[in-house]
RNA sequence: GGCCCCGUAGUUCAGCUGAAUAGAACGUCGGAUUCCGGUUCCGAAAGUCGUGGGUUUGAAUCCCGCCGGGGUCACCA
């Protein structure tokens, strides 16, 4: 890349001009800002005070040196402290030519023997339906993944249910209770919104019964502890834990239930895993390394017989580890968790998609892996992401404002089409086709939106917004590449061009240069989101590149050009902008349409 | 209260391994247009980058204090 080219040459230009030694860290290479001439911009600063010279003698002498180097830099000029490059118009003119075909620009591909990279994301609990805040857990995990791959990584997504737990019992008492041996086929409703339904009825009956003992003279805390639907929940509990054959045919049933529901959202929203772990197979495990830490000393029992991890000398507090009743908790279960990956994948880093609620549980899980004597632990990264809020407020699962997932893309689908049949321009496409291309804008309005938000930030997600099919969004996107395919379609069609012939070097003027540059910068974009897991940088530069096609296309005749060399030349640009939203989009989990 | 995260145009967000006059989008206002597609393009107005210090040739960016918002400190997961 010519960046670096740059970069290393102004490097060794220090090396013999003023005998700077490594000065290759500190030469800051960037894009040129529009205002300047210029192609790529050098801070000469960091260099002055070696150099024994004002800024502006260093960036000429410099300039001139890697001028008289570089081939492709065609001019050079000097303001202030900063060294602007112009690169010549035949680098990009043969650049523009060498990608326009290039099905996989961008994307590096992963060796499979390298040690994994595993990815936990989704882990969704079986007694709800997933939620808005799941649908940002879904989209962050599939699309980091993606990301990890597309640079190179060898990704294994997994998904951990939390198939087990006081939680689960709760939805399985209210169903045995108020239930009338109701299924989702007798219902018609939806595994996991069945479900759902009874945990909700479950809190219902609870808080009645807490209300109840506590208009007795009860004291709220004991209320909670001794209302008997929560007795019997705990019960149930233990009677899971020693494996009553007839809760554990109950919970099976549920959990199937749950499952089904789960998988077609999932596929709707169009992500996956290589491997799914339940928490029922894993969390014995658990148990099994708490004794390990007991028996090394690095945990305690207490007098009631719980057991718990000290870690006020890490300035955090104390950890409960195992209940008194010798159920395992969430800890328990993650420690297990994450000892069977590790061994089953032998992995080089463990990712953790989860909520930033849970930093604090992450943080624990770390220090307490590594006093297990486990030097993986520093493997494990939590990958930490914000609530999504709506426009009327925040969600709350137990005021009932929560969205739900199902609902959610039902609606978004629904807006899709509406605001096509307004367009009125897809009269030549079949009732499936146009139930696809809905699909296709729904999703790719939501998944754009949520993803081009820094992931560590709360956000706001205004379904109106995100589906616009102007500005920064999914659609418009989406629709800026069918209208690339178009363009091509119709040049290779009608005009008859040859996109694997080899275009001649042609003059490149500025929207041109703007375009190519920007394909220009993909691999080291797609490099730096993967360092950072952000697939919002992958998200924001894929805007700016379909806004620099538009503006590029808007002055540019290139179905009218004359020449044939610069039409084809035009076309290889059209058709590379192309392939790299694609593949850019893939990152983000999102599909194009061929024709909107 | 302890610890963690966040605070950038009216709004939603970029920029955060320090560098030129802090960028987009939506909304507002004003223009343009015979490629294929008014779902496009160009321009204007709009900012004490929460606040006060510090480091630096240079700070939205790094460090410290304060203010404001959120999270978390469960024998829930």
């Amino acid at each position: 890349m010519i960046d670096n080219k740059i970069q290393q040459a102004v490097a060794d230009a220090l090396k013999k001009l003023y005998n700077i030694d490594n000065a290759i860290d500190n030469v800051v290479i960037q894009k040129t800002k529009k205002e300047f001439s210029g192609d790529y911009t050098i801070v000469v600063f960091p260099f002055v005070k070696q150099a024994h010279k004002s800024p502006e003698a260093v960036a000429n002498e410099l300039g001139a040196a890697v001028k008289e180097s570089l081939d492709e830099v065609a001019d050079f000029n000097v303001i202030k402290g900063f060294l602007n490059f112009t690169v010549a118009d035949s680098y990009w003119s043969a650049f523009a030519d060498k990608i326009s075909c290039d099905n996989n620009y961008g994307i590096k591909h992963a060796d499979p023997s390298d040690a994994p990279v595993v990815i936990e994301y989704s882990s969704p609990n079986t007694n709800k339906p997933l939620h808005l805040g799941h649908i940002r857990n879904n989209l962050l995990g599939w699309s980091v993944s993606q990301l990890l791959a597309a640079n190179g990584r060898n990704v294994k997504k997994v998904n951990l249910v939390n198939d087990r737990g006081i939680h689960i019992c709760k939805s399985m008492l209210a169903w045995l209770r108020y239930g009338n041996g109701e299924t989702p086929e007798s219902s018609g409703i939806k595994g996991d919104h069945l479900v759902g339904k009874y945990y909700v009825e479950f809190d219902k009956h609870y808080k009645a019964e807490v209300k109840q003992l506590m208009d007795s003279g009860v004291e709220e805390e004991q209320a909670k502890k001794e209302a008997p639907l929560m007795v019997e929940a705990q019960k149930m509990l233990k009677k899971w834990e020693d494996g009553d054959k007839e809760i554990r045919s109950l919970w099976e049933k549920m959990n199937s239930w749950v499952y089904a529901g789960f998988d077609e959202t999932y596929k709707r929203m169009g992500v996956g895993f290589d491997k799914i772990y339940y928490e029922s197979n894993t969390y014995l495990l658990g148990k099994e390394l708490v004794q390990k830490g007991l028996d090394m000393g690095v945990l305690y029992r207490k007098d009631d017989g719980s057991v718990w991890c000290d870690l006020t000398d890490a300035g955090l507090d104390q950890k409960l580890l195992l209940r008194k009743d010798g159920t395992s908790v969430y800890m328990t279960q993650d420690l297990g968790t994450a000892l069977l990956r590790q061994q089953e994948f032998g992995a080089d880093q463990l990712i953790y998609v989860v909520g930033n609620e849970q930093d604090y549980h992450f943080q624990v899980l770390k220090i307490v892996l590594s006093r297990l004597g486990f030097d993986w632990a520093d493997k494990v990264y939590h990958l930490s992401y914000g609530m999504v809020e709506l426009p009327n407020g925040k969600m709350k699962s137990r005021e009932g404002t929560v969205v739900d997932a199902d609902d959610l893309i039902d609606e978004m689908e629904k807006t899709a089409e509406e605001m096509c049949r307004e367009r009125g321009k897809n009269d030549d496409m079949t009732p499936e086709q146009l139930k696809e291309l809905y699909h296709i804008l729904a999703l790719g309005a939501l998944k754009y939106f949520i993803l081009k938000v820094d992931p560590t930030k709360t956000m706001l997600f205004n379904p109106a917004e995100s589906i616009d099919f102007n500005g920064n969004t999914g659609p418009f996107i989406q629709y800026t590449y069918a209208r690339i395919r178009s363009i091509v379609r119709k040049a290779t069609g009608e005009k008859g061009l040859d996109l694997n012939s080899n275009a001649k070097s042609v003059a490149v003027n500025d929207k041109e240069r703007e375009v190519i540059k920007l394909l220009h910068d993909v691999r080291s974009t797609v490099s730096q989101a993967a360092a950072s897991f952000s697939p919002a940088m992958i998200a924001n530069y894929t805007y700016d590149l379909a806004k620099a096609f538009n503006s590029f296309y808007q002055d540019t005749p290139i179905l009218r050009e004359n020449d044939p060399d610069r039409m084809l030349f035009l076309v290889k640009i059209c058709n590379a902008v192309s392939l790299t939203i694609k593949n850019m989009m893939s990152i983000l989990g999102i599909e194009v349409p061929e024709r909107m």
